[in-house]
DNA sequence: GTCGTTGCTGGTAGCGCTGTCAACGTTCCT
DNA sequence: AGGAACGTTGACAGCGCTACCAGCAACGAC
């Protein structure tokens, strides 16, 4: 008795090709380059396939072809808003393609995330999704080494491995900062959390702004290591507060510790705009909602995870972008909370309602 | 010549055991089970593997032992805060097991997720983790099929397929609303965005204690298709109010919306709670630093996704529990924005010093 | 008519690992 | 002392697919 069903049941390539009338490795090649088959053995390839449910054995397959069609994404929180958006951006990127994303949260550690990469590029992925510049010698010299495209996200800089796509952190903070001295303010405080590389970009940003205008004070910069939250952020301005008595702007490395903020001035009965201007960074969707809305830098989140691994997958199929460092920029996103004008600081009556004043920026690098 | 290497320069598995002097079964069984070793043979493969970097093929494993050990993950959105909450948890888990996640997005389309499910199951996955209990006809056939554990997470209901991890959003409801009624509010309105069927039964259990109290109206309900956000409970809060404006209280389905919400109240001038009381759910971090703060109900996120991919684990490997059932029950958090007591209205100087009081809850499902 | 050339197809031989089962040595029991 | 029982080990034969190369027909150029 011939076996026509594999144990587990499953129907096996070779069954489709018996009912198509080919070869194995015809009805192989259909699923792979369908082109290269004539019109007539595609078409009953194809019904056979469909008739048996074909399903192809994945691990049949890598082993096979010495390559998996796995693409890697080593990110370093899974808790953030800002990676969620970019994640989201990921799937659906890879949704309907042949390749399956294989996710790996670094926690902000670039040990674990080369301890990650080995454990990745063991397996010989498709691709390889990483966050930012700041990789360990190590896993630098694995990236390079690898024989897989790779793109670098969140971030630009010098030296991309391969490809990179995101957005200059330090003039993005730059530019908020000259926003906050074009609306008058000249007192303005940095408060920041967990002080991971890019956000130590957007501190570097905020000194070299205040130090260019003369304004640099070290104690109006208030950082820490803890992860970011709303609370965190509240607490920060206290501490801020109690340095600094007079300040009249502060500039937030993200939004939550801004919304803190807001929350804080609230508790204290300090008007915002009128006694502190607030800016936060990431132009989450509740800073367009809050009272008063809040200004914020809008960064690509979402679109820079799409366009990652797009770029990722067209390269792993040879056809390398023509951009391999692509620039997102920013947009900073005035609303009430740093507004000098009066008639934008009463409360809207509906939240959608506020008007937004966008000044957009390509993000210089160089 | 003898070929020592893979073409691709990898270490395999026959080169360990070769080093090691034992067969390549020998040292096969090393990585799945080294118990059944020798001591002596044990240390001998250890050493070689770790002198060679051997690192094992999963493909060329998967093929030849008919099963991968890859955790299927299906949940219907990235964007949720509720979500990232629970793969954090999941991912946890499954870090430092031999097990990787693979993780897909229904988009809260119960047809897509029969879709994944169908391709899920033909990689035969180790384990499964599916969310809610609101499966198709066709799904919940072949995860009654599927030769392999699985646990529906994020709520509990009669009828598992196999495991199941969560808690009663229908109790937890009613719990806020007979929290608000013991506050002494009784023009309770209800707002929801999403509508998936979690959100749904939360709407049940509020209307279910409404009808009890004979408090029931249909105008104080007001929903929506769209997806949740802070911005659309200040536009829902609106539309409520046109309805209604004599609320004494509005039960947010989630606390995206209860921030809205909030904020909508702040640009109204609405006293909150004097005027109107706001109890939301899930409790995320920010609701503790609100101001007022905001009454929300804690679900156990994080837990449910670890709990979830431990005991998923554990049953892969045969120990199933002896509780495949488990209610993490919830807790109603009476914060400021809910409480009747004139003391605990007025805002406290500092986030952190807000005062909790808590009512939990084991959520009973029949 | 012959000779490339191109396009399509199939045979063979693995990819690296593990399931199965038999065989071996050792211990323990009667 | 004999044999059963156990623990440990290895030989063999694939898992389902694809890389590689050979073969064959159809076609155009000379």
């Amino acid at each position: 008795m011939g076996r026509k069903r594999t144990k587990s049941g499953k129907i096996r390539l070779a069954e489709v090709a018996e009912l198509a009338g080919v070869s194995p490795i015809t009805a192989s090649r259909f699923f792979r380059n369908p082109e290269a088959l004539s019109v007539a053995k595609r078409t009953r390839v194809e019904s056979a396939a469909k008739e048996l449910g074909y399903v192809p054995n994945l691990a049949a397959r890598a082993l096979a072809s010495q390559r998996t069609e796995v693409i890697g994404v080593l990110i370093p929180s899974l808790t953030n808003n800002v990676f969620s958006d970019v994640l989201r951006g990921i799937y659906d990127a890879s949704e309907g393609s042949r390749y399956s994303i294989q996710l790996s949260n670094t926690r902000y550690s670039i040990l674990q995330e080369e301890k990650l990469l080995r454990l990745f590029l063991a397996q010989k992925p498709a691709g390889l999704i990483v966050t930012g510049i700041d990789q360990t010698a190590e896993s630098r010299a694995m990236l390079e080494a690898a024989d897989c495209p790779i793109v670098q996200i969140m971030e630009i800089g010098p030296n991309p491995v391969d490809m990179m796509i995101g957005f200059s952190h330090y003039d993005a903070a730059r530019a908020a900062v000259a926003h906050l001295f074009a609306q008058g303010h000249r007192r303005i405080g940095f408060v920041g959390a967990r002080m991971d590389p890019r956000v130590q970009r957007r501190l570097d940003g905020y000194v070299s702004a205040m130090k260019d205008a003369g304004l640099f004070e070290q104690r109006h910069v208030v950082t820490t290591a803890t992860p970011t939250s709303v609370t965190l952020g509240g607490a920060l301005f206290t501490d801020l507060l109690a340095r600094e008595p007079d300040l009249d702007a502060v500039f937030c490395a993200n939004d939550d510790l801004a919304l803190g903020v807001l929350f804080e001035c609230r508790r204290r009965e300090i008007g915002v705009p009128e006694q502190i201007a607030i800016v936060g960074f990431n132009d989450l969707e509740f800073m367009a909602s809050a009272v008063p809305t809040l200004t914020s830098v809008r960064t690509n989140r979402y679109e820079m995870g799409k366009t990652a691994a797009a770029m990722l997958i067209e390269a792993i199929e040879g056809r390398r972008p023509e951009q391999p460092v692509l620039d997102l920029g920013f947009k900073v996103i005035e609303r009430q909370s740093s507004s000098s004008r009066q008639s934008d600081n009463r409360p809207a009556l509906s939240a959608g309602a506020a008007p937004n004043k966008m000044v957009a920026l390509p993000s210089s690098h160089d």
